[in-house]
DNA sequence: TGTTGACCTGGGAACGTTCCCATCTCTTAT
DNA sequence: ATAAGAGATGGGAACGTTCCCAGGTCAACA
């Protein structure tokens, strides 16, 4: 592999004069430009990129920490960052950590290390003083979750989204309601309290069951199992937290014949396709994904440009998209 | 940020004993080597890696190139590969191209600008002329897709298992199919030729309609909703190409009262975990993604290793999974 | 009394760029 | 005629590491 000292010999001339011509900077005569530019083109010579972020100190690219990329709704919200990110000139890279602290931290970690520019976080692990130290590290931006940290976050006003879907439930009628969690994070729990707030308003101190760990379809197949199994049914709407466990469960009641909406409403969360298919159709959240991920890319770009900058929270409504399961 | 030579310095030592302590070499006197680590400590030190990679020439890094993360199939794959380098202590990186050989040339450029060690393809938009070209690069491998390159080779055998597909459908007395495909490519076409075989083992020369670019529930909705219009269906059978675009398809047979399978059977591809909860259960064919990806990061390794190695084609079978679809 | 070799240490080149600075040659304005 | 400044070019330090080489000490062995 050919380098910039390999090319100026061949042209007889200094890497300085390659080096200009390479990074389009005046003060190069036409016809050693040209020159130039064939040696490289027929050496097929193409610059160390390592040599050159290291040199200049900047890579250009900006790290997307997700935990699964195999899940629909961290698929779609990476989806929607990566084009944005792209949009605005810097490269996406996807890092997938499982929920797993040292994996985030070693992510987190490129951006001491210079690897990465920038790091857009889908979702942390991470306790917040941790996570407030890693901000040392470098510029983090937070999307789809909300830490009290000093960064800036878009996020979902999870409470309130909670409160409208939990309040749509209780309006047809329902008492007794069951609340699904994925993973324990901020943004859960903020939903929590919009589900709670939501039976508060109606003075319903009891009803407000939970369960965590629900993420798949298939979670959602057996919890429906579990509870469908008796007819003698001891709640009476579940508040799935996904499109895809709603999904799950809406099939194990058909299989025990329990009649959604009529014994049981089941709403969704994220407005996925899935939930137009389902039987019955899902009553689900959008979340704006889009409107948060190029909100993001663009302070991101702000950030980056180096111009002065505040950290600042931003929150989305979203809207509460009814159909046939409540 | 202070630098190895700042620890070297503070410490009374040169940068040499320095650089022995953070790799682990031997030769250096255990009462130097607490200092330096306490130094390393107290200072919050981290070796700049792009250093580092740009000195030892090596990264890695390995890129996961995928046309979109948002698609319940790549979404699985890419998590296997995922992990499956992981557990070789390679650090996976996921690159989406969506389909655009822009995109997809600039990440086998960081091949030859050193930025990634090796890449694993699961999909290409490059002519195999264009793409054996990139091999030159380094080290690329394939999994998922069959190209004719001297590269190693993962993948299914489509055309067999659309034969045996097409041929499960033809056996319940189907006559008139439709196959839907993706987006063109090697893989898909393999699949359109098992499914001719199976139509032409029955002597069926007509039956064999076909339509392209099919790839999530709407698009499913929207065939199905174009077909099932008519009560006259002018098909029987329906090979979705995938279980989320067979689900779409389903949805679309409820909404105009087409009774699956007796109507129109359908098949999906992937086995994913809504093949499951379709109505009715959809009848699909089980890939064997893990097998791929450990296959695929096993042979990673050896290449990398250094050692004597022959790029070769690997094939895996997969297996149908009947279900009430057909 | 050498000789050998293991252990320890530092110096400095090298990796491939970028970019500052010095130098030189022309125009052009004064 | 001289000064000023734009255009063109090369030299070389710097970025932060790794790693080879040389050289030193010290114990063991012939």
């Amino acid at each position: 592999m050919p380098t910039i000292n390999d090319i100026a010999k061949q042209c007889g001339v200094s890497k300085s004069t390659v080096s200009r011509v390479i990074n389009g900077h005046p003060y190069v005569s036409e016809q050693k430009r040209q020159m130039i530019l064939s040696a490289i083109e027929e050496s097929g010579f193409t610059p160390n990129s390592l040599a050159v972020q290291f040199r200049k100190r900047k890579t250009s690219a900006i790290g997307i920490l997700t935990p699964q990329v195999d899940h629909p709704y961290f698929a779609a919200l990476v989806q929607s960052l990566s084009n944005a990110c792209t949009a605005k000139g810097w490269k996406p890279v996807i890092f997938q950590t499982f929920g797993d602290k040292k994996r985030e931290l070693d992510v987190f970690a490129k951006l001491k290390q210079r690897e990465l520019d920038a790091i857009i976080a889908t979702s942390s692990a991470l306790e917040a003083p941790l996570l407030a130290r890693c901000l040392e590290n470098g510029p983090i931006l937070i999307c789809n979750e909300k830490y009290e940290i000093d960064a800036t976050v878009c996020s979902l006003d999870e409470e309130s989204a909670a409160y409208k879907l939990t309040m749509h439930m209780l309006q047809t009628g329902k008492r007794r309601l069951l609340f699904c969690l994925d993973h324990t994070s901020p943004s859960q729990e903020a939903r929590y309290i919009g589900f709670l707030n939501a039976l508060a308003a109606r003075n319903l101190k009891e009803g407000g069951k939970r369960i965590e760990g629900m993420v798949s379809i298939e979670d959602g197949i057996r919890l429906g199992t579990d509870l469908f199994h008796d007819k003698q049914l001891l709640i009476d709407g579940i508040f799935a937290g996904s499109d895809f466990v709603a999904a799950g469960i809406l099939h194990a009641a058909k299989q025990h014949q329990i009649a959604v909406p009529e014994k049981c409403a089941v709403t969704g969360f994220d407005n996925h396709p899935i939930s137009q298919i389902t039987d019955p159709p899902l009553t689900t959240y959008d979340n704006e994904i889009e409107a948060m991920a190029r909100k993001t890319a663009e302070q991101l770009d702000m950030q980056l440009s180096g111009n002065f900058y505040v950290p600042k929270l931003f929150q989305w409504q979203g809207y509460l998209v009814p159909r046939h399961s409540t």
